[in-house]
DNA sequence: TTGGAGTCAATAGG
DNA sequence: CCTATTGACTCCAA
């Protein structure tokens, strides 16, 4: 088996990264990823080339985002690998961020420069297994590591915590010493701010408002907050979080289609579906058809791809560059290239289960479109014609 | 300032 | 433990 020559010589993990989204947040006082030594970053890939991962987003081909989170998902599970860790070190986020990101992947052209990073990144991930027995290594040095805490203090009630690139340098002295304004919470946990949960009726109220008007003005906004009893910024807030979360909806829905019909990944169906989707009914009467304490959102249709069996073995040389026409590549980008069949399986395969059961869809797609009106309007320099009490 | 994109981190369920 | 949800926050561009 010939080996291509050109094998990886990492052994420098000396690629300088620049410095990163710094932590500046005065808000809370959680000691969470510093960024005073030697790694910036949770420092996500090894060594490989110096290539930093901004460069190599900027010139990484379009990748299958799907196919990519789809494979880091049973590689994940078959390993029993958790997202902290994997997120943690290889990602550099949050777990909350990692379960976001494999639930609903955006797709590539969508994303901006930041937002493919987590992409490239799981890419590289994967293309070398060796990658998933260093996560399963830090997997056990970490267990072994919270025995050992465990075991060194018994029967005390010790708030340890799990520090894990080095960062633990809060312990061994009394409980005494405050610094400036550190934690103090464990007294009142009502002093931390205590998280706004909105009710059923709350977000029931919100969703409707939305519905009515996608971008509230200031005024509307005062009078939901005041109606509901809510902080303007909270109301500000949800409005924000909401429009975003059905615009990710909406891409996804469009990665199904895309997937749904045989096309390539490559040509973006202008319009997909259509047939008659006129009704852009403004005041539906009550979104009931959500059961509230059950999110009866389940349009979880997953579709096998047949053609994904084998995988590469021990640290092969994959890309067998099948293609004639080789470009000019440099090592590491080749497997931002490569991914083996997922491309073309996640979008060639499927006899998807197209289900008829897209009502709340179709209201998010009205709403889309009172959010595209909202946008014309205000191009053409007009104001919004009137007020609508919820 | 406003809105979008990305995330964080608390918290609800398993 | 682990994952999913979601209000709030940071950064950035128009």
């Amino acid at each position: 088996a010939p080996e291509s020559p050109l094998s990886s010589a990492e052994e420098s993990v000396k690629s300088q990264q620049e410095e990163q989204m710094c932590r500046a947040s005065i808000q809370e006082p959680s000691e969470t990823s510093e960024s005073q030594p030697g790694t910036p970053l949770p420092l996500p890939l090894p060594g490989h080339s110096g290539l930093s991962i901004q460069e190599m987003v900027a010139m990484s081909p379009e990748l299958d985002t799907y196919a990519i989170t789809k494979k880091v998902k049973e590689v994940l599970t078959d390993n029993n690998l958790g997202q902290r860790l994997f997120g943690e070190s290889i990602l550099g986020l949050t777990q909350g961020s990692v379960s976001d990101l494999l639930a609903r992947p955006k797709p590539w052209h969508k994303l901006s420069l930041k937002g493919r990073e987590p992409f490239v990144r799981m890419q590289l991930w994967l293309s070398d297994p060796r990658n998933v027995e260093k996560l399963m290594d830090m997997k056990r040095m970490e267990k072994k590591a919270y025995m050992k805490r465990r075991h060194s203090s018994i029967g005390e009630s010790h708030s340890l915590e799990t520090g894990l690139s080095g960062s633990d340098l809060t312990q061994s002295s009394s409980p005494q010493n405050l610094s400036q304004q550190q934690q103090q919470q464990q007294q009142q946990p009502q002093l931390k701010k205590p998280r706004v949960v909105l009710a059923p009726e709350e977000k029931e109220a919100l969703k409707r408002a939305y519905q009515q008007k996608p971008y509230p003005s200031p005024k509307t906004i005062e009078e939901l907050a005041s109606q509901l009893n809510l902080k303007t910024s909270t109301v500000i807030n949800w409005f924000h979080n909401y429009r975003s979360r059905i615009r990710r909806e909406l891409f996804i829905e469009e990665i199904q289609a895309a997937a749904g019909e045989g096309g390539s990944p490559s040509a973006r169906p202008g319009k997909s579906g259509g047939e008659g989707d006129n009704s852009c009914d403004g005041t539906e009467s009550d979104s009931t058809a959500e059961g509230r304490p059950s999110g009866s959102e389940e349009r979880k249709c997953l579709l096998e791809s047949p053609s994904l069996s084998h995988r590469d073995e021990e640290g092969e040389a994959e890309f067998p560059s099948a293609s004639g026409s080789s470009r000019p590549r440099g090592g590491i980008i080749d497997s931002l290239f490569g991914i083996p069949e997922s491309v073309s399986a996640a979008t060639a395969a499927a006899p998807p289960c197209r289900n008829p059961k897209d009502s709340s869809l179709r209201k998010k797609k009205a709403a889309n479109l009172n959010n595209i009106i909202h946008r014309l309007e205000k191009a053409a320099n007009r104001d919004e014609p009137h007020e609508w009490e919820f």
